[in-house]
DNA sequence: ACAGATTATGAATCTGATTCACATAGTGAG
DNA sequence: CTCACTATGTGAATCAGATTCATAATCTGT
């Protein structure tokens, strides 16, 4: 009996054994040159190993991407309890998000690259599973501060749902990460701070869908202190936290 | 002389004929089963001949990516001809993106996975360089309906450029093109109608930055008869447009 | 201590992109 | 018309790297 559970245990740490080799190799030499074979070398396991616990290489990828979802679900829950109106949580949740990015931007590139179709099509369907479970808690968190702006009037009336409602924010952040983090077709149309200039074009969505209190756009730097406020009563416990990098303060009015 | 010019044009035929039945064989059997091997044989040429051509898989997919932009830019010229106001040919640009989508979801498949940084490095300098002269038409015609707002007055004053302000829509369209194709961890947060959904979040958007006229968010019927205008007005004469399914007509005040 | 079950191993296999030595065709001078 | 030379096309051979699976090693309960 004991000693089945000791044996799961044990594969469960093998697994995070080898998934915090895969980040280390990930981070050193990129998704590029990741190959099973030297992982496995690099672990002091055979690669027939590493298949037991993973269908495939894009498997252990997406493995991979869900660890790190705790990580920002950590950051998602400090907005979440922070005592503020529900507008300046939704900013908050942003401010979460372009930190993560960028902590991690490795994890944005393996974000973007197994949920490619292509790419997709080879992970197992139990560890999808596992993947969207991981998630769960990350979406639930966002919706319910949707939820509490409905229910207590900061919006404005709307025939949207509270997923249909926020995934207008999501699709906003996704679709800049994406541009930030695209190849070769955006270089000319790169910006110099784009979580800055998202924040603002998110003020403008919450402003168009009337969720109180409203900002007006050009007062960049109402916006700026709002920012500043997050960073001071959120993310100051968090060490390393550089807000002043993403957004940094706008020049003589402009971003 | 025209020995050498000869040569040349047959070179660029045979690049286009290359392509089309890449093409092909993408419809056919999907991009998971595109292989070079099969190309050549299909095309009647050798693999060599093909690497003649392409430095590599993913430059062709970019080159074939690159060759669909010129009917994209077709649909992005009807909007920008059209005589309406700048919010509406704003919403016709949106039509026109999700119409593309719609006719061509292959070419988003493509668009994701060779702008994957894994995937991009693969490509060369050239193919980049002229993929990106090949999209800056079409980036001028969506800033030049931006700029246009802002010099007669129809925008609110805002501090951003007209690239940074396009780019909030942009964002918004190609965040909501990721989640609708992202396969995988989105599932449970699927929605019926996503570009209605889409729609409704620019005039969100739009609303947010006084971009006149003003539309009332939860006036579903204006937003879909300005949807039937833009199909009636800019699109019929293009056949097999389906705006119906695009954009169904919302049942009993909801999306 | 042993049979049987479970798990680990890594050499062998397989897939498919890419290369390159050679074949072929085109060119222009004499 | 022929020949030397160049440019282009060919596809078998090479290479990279993921995946498999027959075998070895280890563990378990008796």
């Amino acid at each position: 009996m004991s000693t089945k559970k000791r044996r799961q245990r044990e594969f469960v740490e093998r697994e995070s054994r080898i998934l915090a080799k895969a980040w280390e190799l990930l981070e050193r030499d990129g998704l590029l040159k990741l190959q099973m074979s030297r992982l496995a070398e690099e672990c002091e396991y055979s690669v027939g190993t590493l298949y037991h616990h993973f269908s495939s290489k894009e498997d252990m990828l997406l493995a991979l991407a869900t660890e790190q979802v705790s990580e920002r679900l950590r950051l998602f829950e400090k907005v979440a309890q922070w005592q503020a109106n529900t507008r300046d949580r939704m900013i908050g949740f942003l401010f979460a998000d372009a930190l993560f990015a960028r902590r991690e931007p490795l994890f944005f590139h393996l974000q973007q690259y197994i949920t490619t179709p292509v790419i997709a099509a080879a992970i197992s369907e139990e560890r999808r599973q596992l993947a969207i479970e991981a998630h769960r808690p990350l979406a639930e968190l966002f919706l319910s501060v949707v939820e509490e702006a409905q229910s207590n009037g900061d919006l404005g009336n709307t025939t949207l749902s509270p997923l249909q409602l926020g995934l207008g924010l999501w699709a906003l952040a996704e679709g800049m990460h994406t541009l930030v983090h695209a190849e070769g077709l955006s270089e000319p149309y790169k910006v110099s701070s784009p979580y800055s200039l998202l924040l603002n074009h998110c003020h403008a969505w919450l402003n168009g869908h009337e969720w109180r209190p409203l900002y007006p756009l050009n007062d960049l730097q109402a916006q700026a202190e709002l920012i500043d406020r997050v960073r001071r009563e959120v993310f100051d416990v968090i060490p390393g936290v550089d807000a002043g990098v993403l957004f940094p303060q706008p020049a003589q009015g402009a971003l």
